[in-house]
DNA sequence: AATGAATGAGTCTTCATTCAT
DNA sequence: AATGAATGAAGACTCATTCAT
């Protein structure tokens, strides 16, 4: 990624963060990124390859951190703990791309089905690691239950930090205890 | 609620779901309510207006849901156990809602935040049936962590079904399983 | 057809034929014809879909005087004669819509096809009428020789009006007697 | 000519023809001359300037083959069918070239009043030669209407092969015929 | 209470042109 | 002689909103 194409994709992340996909404008994006709006084009053949490509690269990153954890030689309940921790430490970083991504999940247009596809990537990616906590325990139903609770906890993780603004505590260790060990 | 009202509102939650509030046109809203464009302004000052107009009902839904579970003579433990079930039932016969509300979550708009001025209403509603579980356990931070887990929860519910499509299987009780007692 | 879809026609003739059809831009026809540039698409789904309407428009015209000339009671000769006559008199009375023809009968965008084909069908009407003048004295070839002939001599008129301005002199009287009786 | 400004010139005729002036792109006419697009400016000042180029180049072609014929020691009437032939050859082998022509005639624009400039030094060099059939049998008027006929009888050729496609059968012969001896 | 024709500000996108290399 | 990244003006099209009926 070259300098002009960086300054894009931050920007992007940003607009479509506050706006959503269908509220961003092309002309915000260039402003904020200092970049005349045709070089918007000369980059990107459209604004949906542009957000194709904000959400690759932003999933990309959090799938990145996730195996480097996974592959660690970790027993399973402490990787599923430092798995956790990790995770929610990216998602902190990058609050907005979780936003972009938590705004645009439904829908029946192509990018949304292309980005359903892609976070189904990084679901599998938990998946697998909250499977190797012992297969004998756990129905397939079960796992999957697991791993929503997962991205779940992200999402709580983002929802809390655009609830309570900016005098916000951190309370990710907590999310992580109840999510392993429940609330109760 | 007269009918072109109800109409209006049930067309509305299906058109906001599906292309979020921006990409919403108030055209296809009137189309699908069968009534004339005209006849929205004549029921809703503006778009947000409408948009606002769906929050309060659908979060009404939610809230008087919670509000019958939360006044039944329940030990805090099950009360809390019986409001999770509870929900879960209500999001997923609104699944849309809810949709409309992750997706328009984020961002600085008037509208933005209005809606998250009335979720912290019902975040309020689930963080006294939490309290209620023993204060002396618990901190206000942990209490956070368990409202916004609950919030967890329950999007973790409509992601599933978002990405599962229509042979899903009923997970709620799992989620709630793992909400109460932890994965581990 | 009503006032506006009226106004929205006679300035789409008159922009197209100067500017062309790509050149043409759907701000000037609206201005021209007096209203608002939404007007324009609320009463035609796209700039294509309206030159489609001109050209349906503007040919119909013309086949309907073929076809009143065709059904008189003449003579074949006198009556291709009087063919001729008919259809220059619609061509200088249209001849900005005779222009738009020309500058867009070539290529291979969705709207050249079509309007070749249109023009297919008025082709096809001069044919008839020229293939009474005798079907013994004339072969297929020799027929499409004189239809596009007779389309020739259409556009002659319209080169010689673009070449010559304002200050011409009408010439379509000897335009028809070259064609029926050559120019030696 | 050197090499680049020839393949430049060529897909210039290819898209101009395709496209007309304000539908080619520059870029398409780079693609197809396997240059890139700054090597278009290098050539060219401008994409008018390319236009125009063209033109002069494309009736440059049809000017000194006409020539050719006129300067042959032949009676007039053979003549003028000598030149009808030779032009009609021409016409065919630059079938694209016409369509520039006819797709550009009409219009306010600078180019276009330069193009009909051109066409009409063009035009001077038929009518001098019909003039030579005999001036006391035409009136200036009739050399128009002849010459006009003539030109006529090119986009004839031209529109019957944009209509008919590739499996048209070849009917100049028959065009000429027509042009000199009349339909009847 | 309801309609739908009309509007114009705002959006995405294209493209001729420039310029540093 | 040639390149291609960058530009910004201009164009097609959308859509919330208004208003006369």
């Amino acid at each position: 990624m070259n300098k002009t194409k960086e300054a894009i994709y931050k920007a992007s992340v940003d607009v479509f963060s506050q706006s959503g996909y269908t509220g961003a404008a092309m002309d915000e994006i260039a402003e904020r990124a200092n970049v005349a709006k045709g070089t918007l084009y000369y980059h990107f053949k459209s604004k949906e390859d542009l957000f194709l490509f904000v959400m690759q690269t932003g999933l990309g990153h959090m799938i990145d951190d996730a195996k480097k954890v996974i592959g660690k030689p970790l027993a399973p309940m402490d990787k599923i703990t430092e798995l956790c921790k990790s995770q929610l430490r990216v998602v902190r970083k990058n609050e907005n791309f979780v936003k972009v991504i938590l705004s645009q999940l439904f829908g029946q247009e192509e990018r949304q089905r292309l980005l359903r596809g892609k976070l189904n990537e990084y679901a599998q990616l938990i998946r697998e690691c909250i499977g190797e906590l012992g297969v004998e325990k756990h129905t397939e139903k079960e796992t999957s239950a697991a791993v929503f609770g997962f991205l779940g906890t992200m999402v709580s993780a983002a929802v809390y930090s655009a609830m309570t603004g900016t005098q916000k505590k951190d309370i990710s260790g907590l999310l992580i205890q109840n999510y392993l060990h429940g609330i109760l």
